[in-house]
DNA sequence: TAGATTTCTTACCATAGGGTAATTTCTACT
DNA sequence: AGTAGAAATTACCCTATGGTAAGAAATCTA
C-alpha cells in the first residue's frame, strides 16, 4: 500500500484523511499465477493497483483467439475500464500472468475519492490524460508500423515485461500470431 | 459558440463567470476546405470545437502513407492532443475535409479552466474517461476484427461521417489501403 | 527427477491485403 | 458546360501474415 501513497504523494499533497480513506476502502492482497480476476461476461465492480508481478487484460473473440489489451506490472492500474464506465458487463478478462501483490478497490468507491477529496480530480485528470496520449500513439502505431517494428518498439517500451509473458501473450497485444512472432524474433537474430 | 455552451450545460451548472471566461478565450471561425490548422513538425498550441462540418487528425508516416487518428463532425473536439500534453512537436496533421465552423481555443488558456473554476475538473474527467473507453474499444476492433468486419462497424458507428470523406480516408483510418476498400464496398454490394 | 503439459519452433500451403499502373468516374474550377 | 485534376475502380502479381500440424523445448507437477 505504501508504494500507491508514496505514488500519489509524489504528484500530490495528500492529506491525512485522504490517505485514511484510501487505507478504508483498500484490500491488500497475493494472487497465485493463473488467479482471474475478472472475467468475460460477468460484472465488474473492481480494480486493481499492482505493487509487484505481472497482469494481463484480454478479451477473447468469437473464434476463440485472445487479444491483450494492457500488461500492468509494478505502480500500474488494471480493470475493465469499458465495463466500468459503460456499466456493462466485461468485455475482457484480467488474469495474473505471476504470483502477484496488488491492491484490490471497488470500483465505484474508489470514484467517491474525488467528492470527498476534490483535490483528486485534478490528480485523476492528468492521469487520463496521459493515458489518452499513449493510447493515441498505440492506435497510430498499430496502424502504420509492421509486425517486427512493432516488437521492436514494444521491447523498447516495456523491456521489463518479456521476462513475465509468453510468447503469445505478446503476440495477442501485437495484432499477429504466436508462429509470426517467433519467425520474427528468428530473422532478428539473423541480423 | 452556443452550441458548445449547451453541451457544456447538459452535464454542468455553468455558472456565467465561467461561461464569461469561455468567450474571453474563444475566437469563433469559419475554415474553408483543404484548411491546414496543425501541421506535423510543427508547434501546437490551439484545440478545436467543430460546431459544423468535419476535420481529421493524421499523420504521416516515412514512407508518405497517411494514418487517420480522429475525424471530428459537429459537437466533437481536435487537436493534436500527443503534442500538447508532452509539449513535444506536432506528430499529427489537422486539415477540415469540408468547409467547416469551428471555436477555437489556446489549450493552455483553456486548460486554466480548471483553476479557476473547479466544477469542470469533474466534467473534464468524465470525457477523458469516455474518450479512454473509445480508445480502448477501437484497439480491441483494429485486433480482432477483419477489414470488412472493421469498414461495417465503422459505418454504424459513424453514419454521418461518409458524406464528407474521401475513401482514402476511411482506408486510412481502418489501417487498410484505398484499393482494399474499394474491392471489400464492391463485394459489400453483390452481397 | 520423471512424466505430463504447455509453449515454442518450424515447415508447409493458403489467403488477405499491398503495390503498381491503367482506366474510368467524379469533382472543382474557369 | 468544358476541362483539368483528383479520386475510385479494376487488374495484375507480390508479400506478409495466418492456419494447420508435427516435433522440439521448456515448464510444471507429482
Amino acid at each position: 500500500m505504501e508504494e500507491l501513497i508514496n505514488k500519489i504523494k509524489s504528484r500530490l499533497a495528500l492529506s491525512s484523511e485522504a490517505e485514511e480513506f484510501l487505507y478504508s476502502i483498500s484490500k491488500v492482497k497475493t494472487l497465485p499465477k493463473g488467479e482471474v480476476l475478472i472475467r468475460q461476461g460477468q460484472v465488474v465492480k473492481r480494480t486493481f493497483f499492482v505493487t509487484s508481478g505481472c497482469l494481463r487484460s484480454y478479451c477473447i473473440d468469437k473464434n476463440g483467439r485472445e487479444h491483450t489489451l494492457l500488461f500492468a506490472i509494478k505502480n500500474w492500474w488494471i480493470s475493465d475500464y469499458i465495463a466500468i464506465h459503460t456499466d456493462e458487463l466485461a468485455t475482457l478478462t484480467v488474469e495474473c500472468l505471476t504470483e502477484s501483490n496488488i491492491i484490490e478497490f471497488n470500483a465505484k468507491e474508489l470514484d467517491g475519492i474525488h467528492a470527498r477529496f476534490p483535490e483528486f480530480e485534478s490528480y485523476q485528470r492528468h492521469n487520463l490524460e496521459r493515458h489518452v496520449v499513449s493510447l493515441h500513439k498505440r492506435i497510430l502505431n498499430q496502424l502504420q508500423l509492421s509486425a517486427p517494428e512493432r516488437y521492436d518498439l514494444f521491447l523498447k517500451q516495456y523491456p521489463d515485461i518479456e521476462q513475465y509473458t509468453r510468447n503469445y501473450h505478446i503476440a495477442s497485444y501485437l495484432g499477429i500470431t504466436q508462429q509470426s512472432l517467433s519467425r520474427i524474433r528468428v530473422e532478428k537474430v539473423k541480423k
